[in-house]
RNA sequence: GGGUGCUUAGCUCAGUGGUAGAGCGCUUCGUUUACACCGAAGAUGUCGGGGGUUCGAAACCCUCAGCGCCCA
């Protein structure tokens, strides 16, 4: 320790004067480097990369002071801790970024040209991407910048052609010609869980097929796809329709004759109970017609656009043709009913909100069903742990159930897929060493963004190559994110690591967070107009205020709900630890030195430093479960309750009284309040540095040691007494506070039945002795305190004071009373709680007996 | 439609069988040499409704109602 680190407090707290310094302090020192070579056991976390497009939000801010916490307390814990940064090149979004930067100056994509436009792409990432990264250290996050990691890089884009042909060559990854999700906006496929349902207003209608020989009438919410129909189906055992079934019946508007089959999948309950089968343009129409070999004739172009009917209706958007069919069927009269609006179930691009368009095309997809066996397996034997586990049965649904993964996408931005056409439809893969031969053409499409992103925890230690920092940081440790990407990404994760790994998974636990919501608990969002900024947080209250509301909500798994005045509470607590450090400051604490021998400690000092114990023992218990709201809990009330309140109050007698009692107080304070800033650091990193390096003059926290309980610093006893004391202060203060009498006023007193601590009673209660005689008195427990107040006393105020005081005996006493009386209780309940219930019997009745006692010897008013 | 979760103080939430808790808000008083971003004292709950199990239920079971989320 050197003196000439200590420093001056200044004499009110402001974060911002200190937060950038000491960010600037821990880089320039390398505290958050990770070194490789290191004898100590790795903790490694990767961090869920952010959008390249992207800007901190208050979820971000969430995550992060999470992950923080936990790698701040491993690093503490002598951990050779990772946590590795990075970013998502984000395909669709980043795309639709700089597109919309172009169409400002009247230019598409296609006007650059593919490489021309990546070329700005990049250009943009260089000068405008990552603006998240700065408010990452604004935050706080001990990050190792020297990893930091970017999806398109030149590495990750090795791991993303490495693993394609691994997949491939385990005839896992296939090409094919199936329905997919179209965002006829972005102009590309997208994976099922980039389509948002929501339950729009839609029309239903049925229309009447046929002719005056055979007809029949189908439901259907898209009218206007009917031109590419190719059958109408019903359920075989339908008896409606029993004798039509295998017969030809007329398709209006485009005066083609298509099948009527018979299939399973029709709902005979579902409008007529007939529906049409438009192959091209509908998921379960698809599946029918594939099984009834049924045509799908293709209507509609990539914009959504009627194209190819051959009817007066090619070349208008989808939504006017459902109209003008709609109007031409009923000039037709083949509209039988109409129902408007319908509400249902309708897809959007969860990028740009447009309808979905089903879409029948050639794509690449992963063949997940082996994959997704092994990711559900790793959880349920084990090797992978979910926190909270309430939430492992959303994953298991999800990936047990999981569909072929569409990884192709229509799209320049992102990893071009690592495909090669001959020119007699020879198909070859590349891995990251291969060349292609000569004359091939390379697939035009990209993966899905998810695809490298699923690669994320090893992709960014150097795999495939076997490099150092794979080798000591890879299996990760945990993985923390919010449970809204849990299927996008971590799912992912699991999938492709388990696969390239040998079943070793790439992390042992997910600890999975919810999201923050607004002060009533409802989500945010734009539109709603309640979405808050943490950068305006943190520039109001500081970092650690954030961050420590954040961290204090954050109950596993759940959502959390934020306002402002929240925040307000925790950088008042920031204050509170600030003022408390400048008193012990000043009144010599210390850590210097050997700590006294505990047992010849007095109550006041046992109680503190017991106290201290079970708050190390409980913090470190439920950071470890990841349960950081009741964690913060503990040391919030520890330091604010506790230390605050309590003990400096009641030691400010012995720091008075100077001599030996003072030198023990400082020491033990020092101690005290070295360990509990230890404990705030990973979630409050700024203030718990600037005041524990200011105190003790030592060089960080950053890589200090973390607490550790020692249960031979713990003294039940020392409890006991101070509870008592509390009680006694408690009662004296209501005396007080119910006779009028000021805070300020010194008050004569005396103590009967009270055993030590005198001096810190009357500090705190600031009583003087007293010479004169008792005017008023007031029972608590054992003890008697005697008020010299000179005649003055509020008989009125006392007396209610004591009928109050008697009432609540009085109901306690009944209640202990019943049970006891209780056959049931006293033949079954267990014999500690039967002890407790009759100890309760005894104490309500003595206080009964003594406050009945006190309001008899009242004067009358 | 299938899952799943929630309903506890004015608000947001802890609390998995033994006298109901926290933060914020509210009332009153108060500048006592750390702190008014503070201190002290105080008020506020048939723990969604109904039924059951149990000596004992906010907690376990059933049921009804309301709200939310995920998936289709």
């Amino acid at each position: 320790m050197s003196q000439a680190n200590k420093r001056e407090l200044a004499a009110t707290f402001s974060p911002a004067d200190i937060e950038a310094p000491l960010y600037q302090k821990w880089l320039d020192a390398g505290y958050f480097k990770a070194d490789a070579t290191s004898d100590k056991p790795p903790f490694t976390i990767v961090i869920p990369p952010p959008n390249v497009t992207g800007s901190l939000h208050i979820g971000h801010a969430l995550d992060h002071t999470l992950q923080d916490i936990v790698i701040r307390m491993k690093r503490m814990k002598g951990f050779e801790t990772l946590w590795l940064p990075g970013m998502d090149h984000a395909g669709i979004a980043t795309q639709n970024v700089v597109e919309k930067q172009l169409a400002a100056q009247g230019k598409s994509r296609h006007d650059l040209g593919r490489e021309e436009f990546i070329k700005t792409v990049w250009k943009w990432k260089a000068e405008s991407g990552g603006a998240i990264l700065a408010q990452m250290k604004r935050l706080g996050d001990s990050v190792d910048w020297s990893r930091e990691r970017f999806t398109m890089d030149e590495g990750l884009s090795k791991a993303v052609q490495e693993i394609f042909k691994r997949l491939y060559d385990a005839e896992l990854i296939y090409r094919a010609e199936r329905i997919i999700n179209w965002c006829p906006r972005c102009l590309t496929a997208l994976s099922d869980i980039e389509v948002e349902h929501s339950d729009d207003a839609g029309e239903f209608v049925q229309v009447r097929y046929g002719d005056e020989n055979i007809s029949i009438t189908v439901a259907t919410t898209r009218a206007e796809t009917m031109m590419g129909d190719g059958a109408v189906a019903v359920h075989p055992e339908d008896p409606r329709y029993k004798d039509l079934i295998g017969k030809m019946v007329l398709l209006p508007l485009v005066n083609r004759m298509i099948p009527i089959i018979a299939d399973e999948l029709v709902d005979p309950e579902f409008g007529t109970g007939a529906v049409k089968v438009t192959g091209a343009h509908d998921p379960n129409d698809f599946e029918m017609a594939m099984r009834h070999g049924i045509d799908m004739p293709i209507i509609m172009n990539e914009h959504g656009v009627m194209a190819n009917s051959g009817t007066k209706f090619d070349g208008m958007d989808r939504f006017e043709a459902r109209k003008a069919v709609v109007d031409e069927l009923r000039l037709q009269g083949r509209i039988v009913a109409e129902k408007r609006p319908y509400v249902h179930a309708v897809g959007h691009c969860q990028r740009c909100d447009t309808t979905v368009e089903p879409r029948l095309s050639m794509q690449w997809f992963v063949k997940v069903a082996p994959l997704a066996k092994a990711a559900g397996d790793a959880v349920r034997d084990g090797r992978i742990k979910i926190e909270p586990e309430e939430l492992a049965p959303r994953y298991f649904d999800w990936i047990d159930n999981m569909h072929d993964w569409c990884i192709s996408r229509q799209l320049w931005w992102g990893h071009q897929i690592p495909v090669y056409y001959g020119p007699n439809g020879e198909v070859v893969v590349c891995g990251p060493n291969d060349t292609p031969p000569a004359g091939y053409t390379q697939d035009p499409d990209v993966l899905d963004t998810w695809f490298s992103s699923g690669l994320w925890p090893f992709s960014t230690l150097g795999w495939p190559e076997a490099t150092d920092d794979y080798k000591k940081f890879y299996p990760t440790s945990v993985l923390v994110t919010g449970y809204d990407i849990l299927f996008f990404w971590v799912a992912r994760m699991v999938l492709l690591g388990l696969f390239v790994n040998d079943g070793i998974a790439p992390f042992h636990t997910i600890a999975l967070h919810g999201l923050v919501r607004d002060r009533f608990g409802k989500k945010m969002s734009k539109s709603r107009g309640n979405t808050v900024d943490p950068i305006e947080f943190m520039d109001k209250y500081g970092s650690d205020a954030l961050r420590f509301t954040l961290a204090r909500g954050a109950n596993p798994g759940t959502d959390q709900a934020l306002a402002e005045e929240w925040i307000g509470g925790s950088r008042n607590f920031a204050t509170k630890l600030w003022n408390a450090t400048r008193f012990a400051v000043l009144n010599g604490a210390t850590i210097e030195g050997e700590l006294p021998a505990f047992d010849g400690l007095d109550d006041i000092n046992k109680w503190i430093l017991t106290r201290l114990d079970e708050t190390i023992e409980a913090v470190d218990n439920y950071l470890e479960k990841f349960e950081f709201a009741k964690a913060c809990e503990e040391i919030y009330h520890f330091a604010w309750d506790d230390l605050c309140d309590w003990y400096l109050e009641l030691s400010k007698a012995s720091f008075a009284s100077g001599g030996e009692s003072a030198e023990v107080s400082k020491r033990v304070l020092g101690h005290v309040l070295d360990q509990v800033l230890r404990l705030l650091h990973p979630a409050m990193p700024f203030i718990s540095e600037e005041l524990w390096c200011s105190f003790t003059g030592g060089e960080t926290l950053v890589t200090a040691t973390w607490p550790k309980s020692n249960f031979a610093m713990r003294d039940e006893s020392s409890k006991a007494v101070v509870t008592q004391l509390q009680d006694l202060v408690t009662e004296i203060r209501r005396f007080r506070n119910d006779q009028g009498i000021k805070t300020s006023a010194k008050v004569n007193a005396n103590f009967v039945g009270l055993g030590a601590h005198e001096a810190a009673l009357r500090q705190v209660c600031r009583l003087e002795v007293m010479t004169g005689v008792p005017g008023a008195k007031i029972e608590v427990g054992k003890v008697i305190v005697e008020f010299d107040l000179t005649g003055a006393i509020d008989v009125k105020a006392e007396r209610a004071r004591l009928t109050k005081d008697l009432a609540t005996a009085e109901k306690d006493r009944t209640t202990a009373k019943v049970k006891l009386d209780n056959e049931g209780f006293m033949a079954k309940a267990p014999m500690e709680v039967v002890q407790e219930i009759r100890t309760r019997l005894a104490q309500t009745t003595a206080d009964i007996e003594s406050i009945t006692a006190q309001l008899a010897a009242l004067p009358n008013d």
